[in-house]
DNA sequence: GATGAATGAGGTTTCATTCAT
DNA sequence: TATGAATGAAACCTCATTCAT
């Protein structure tokens, strides 16, 4: 039997385009993200039909990357509060631990080669996510704002927080925590 | 005596960049741009001397657009509830108003072909704006957080904001107070 | 006011184009022929939008080319046999001083770049042939066979003759004469 | 021992490529011929050492077809008119009864992959053919005309034929039939 | 022998920029 | 100044062929 393959290799080719996405942009050339990745410009669309795919594949395995995490140890018994503040620390520190996939993750997000069918995809495994923004949607704080706000705040608040931890990372967890307090006073 | 450039094929080109942009990003050839403004496509470059600079230029006329606005009728007596809201209000219409222009300055933002130095200058005619989230972030509620915490708290609520009145566009101006209110809760 | 497209570069297209496919078929590289035509990479696609637009005018402008031969000096008050010798022997020769405008022909005609709309924008100019060859097909001596059997005769005998021309050019005269008496049996 | 190559397979990709050739030209992928033989891509590769080889050797292999063909039944005590018949009519048949076949052997004609070695070889089987052929060349209507001139002009003839009967399959036998009537006229 | 992943040269096409007019 | 044809580097992708398994 020839070789089979590789999930290595796929996985080099996707951390490689994390990487050349987060200097170059989306335009980033697949000749260099297939050597980076230590493969041949060939060999790269026998992972991926064309580079297209290859993004929309990058982003969902971004967001699979980080829901892995939101839900290992999500806290399904706690309050309101001890919930929405796992999400939020949670995913701040992976778009702290790893800010070039966060950086190709909002090139990809602001672009439009992700087709809808793989933003319905990339839904998958985010339910405790939802269920927790949409709870705190629901709160008297801000009822009157559409649902969807309060996910929708969490993103955006902590994009603001991110460069701020980005440039002073020894006061990393004191300012994930204020900045929690902060964007918990939202809904209080 | 040679012709002088005229501002308006250089207005028309920034315009086109604008919309050509929005819709195929930063990727939008030149040619297409100079066509949509209706000059020919040598012509871009007796006003740009390359696709870098232009997109430089476009960023600092999309700043002055808004801060322009900010300034018309900025309530310099106002206590800095009356102010913050004028920033916020002021700023969304804008964004609500001008689709393109939002989302182009999106796609700028989140590249790299933004000099420092045009950051630099894009900060002039900002003091207004500068100030009053200066003072926001000097509250008790938020003293911990670095300063520039308020301003990247309100560019993210901004735009968390702006998508919902986009879909809902009857709601306007309930959506801005309703979520300008839960930006003040941040620092209440 | 800029460079006019120049129609001499155009034709250096075309020309080279009929010498690369004669050569190379279908397959020769865009890049050979604007090398031949003495044109960078690029400047063919200013003439042509891509490569099958590039075969489909090739293709009118071949037969524009004989179609033109054919109509110069049509006898238009000859008897049947005196049209289609005309015909007969203005294509044959045709073929015979450009052989290579032929074997891009025939890879043209086999191949299936060539769109309907080509096929029948090329019909154009061929009125004479058609009439002429319509009217042998109403000879008793084929009435039975489809209309169009007259014309594809004609072409496949010339096919046959051609070869030998080739190889015998001094009796050209002499070898058209006798395949054309062989031709018109056909009919008799 | 190891396993013998087996002529199922070789005959597999060969009928694979008539298939893929008649639908797509010489260009066809050989991996689409490998995958329509149901063998692996490299497998191709053990029957026939490259493209150009697997090229000449199906030419080789739709000629020997016809000629088996012709040669089953050839009335070898038959006049001229009776063994150019035979020859006429099973040669129509075969390329009416296999388009694909006819087809692909057209292109390959057409091509310059076919080396003169393997034109020599295809004369093999062919000797009734030929004899047929050059003996309607000696006869005085043609006799000025090269030898080759009739077997080119049956070519000739019978390609124009083709594409009424596949037109009009119904009058098959009738059109076959009247169409030699016009070709022997040709020598009469 | 059979497999199919890996390779990289080469093909078509795009596009920022230059420059003759 | 204005024009747009001309340029050629570089992008994406295909495919015949090799070779580890």
């Amino acid at each position: 039997m020839a070789r089979l393959k590789s999930p290595e290799k796929r996985e080099a080719i996707l951390q490689a385009a994390v990487q050349e996405i987060a200097q170059a942009g989306l335009g980033a050339p697949t000749a260099r993200i297939a050597a980076r990745a230590g493969v041949a410009e060939g060999t790269l669309f026998t992972y991926f039909p064309n580079k297209e795919e290859l993004l929309n594949e990058l982003y969902l395995a971004l967001k699979g990357d980080v829901y892995e995490r939101v839900n290992a140890s999500f806290p399904h018994k706690g309050d309101l509060r001890r919930r929405a503040s796992h999400v939020w620390s949670t995913y701040l520190r992976w778009a702290i631990e790893f800010p070039e996939k966060r950086r190709a993750s909002v090139q990809l997000n602001v672009s439009d080669v992700i087709s809808p069918e793989t933003r319905t995809r990339s839904a998958l495994g985010r339910e405790n996510i939802d269920k927790t923004m949409a709870e705190l949607g629901r709160r008297n704080a801000v009822r009157k704002l559409p649902s969807g706000f309060a996910a929708a705040t969490m993103m955006a608040l902590q994009e603001a927080t991110m460069d701020f931890v980005a440039r002073q990372p020894k006061q990393r967890e004191a300012l994930i925590e204020d900045a929690f307090d902060a964007f918990w006073r939202v809904f209080r």
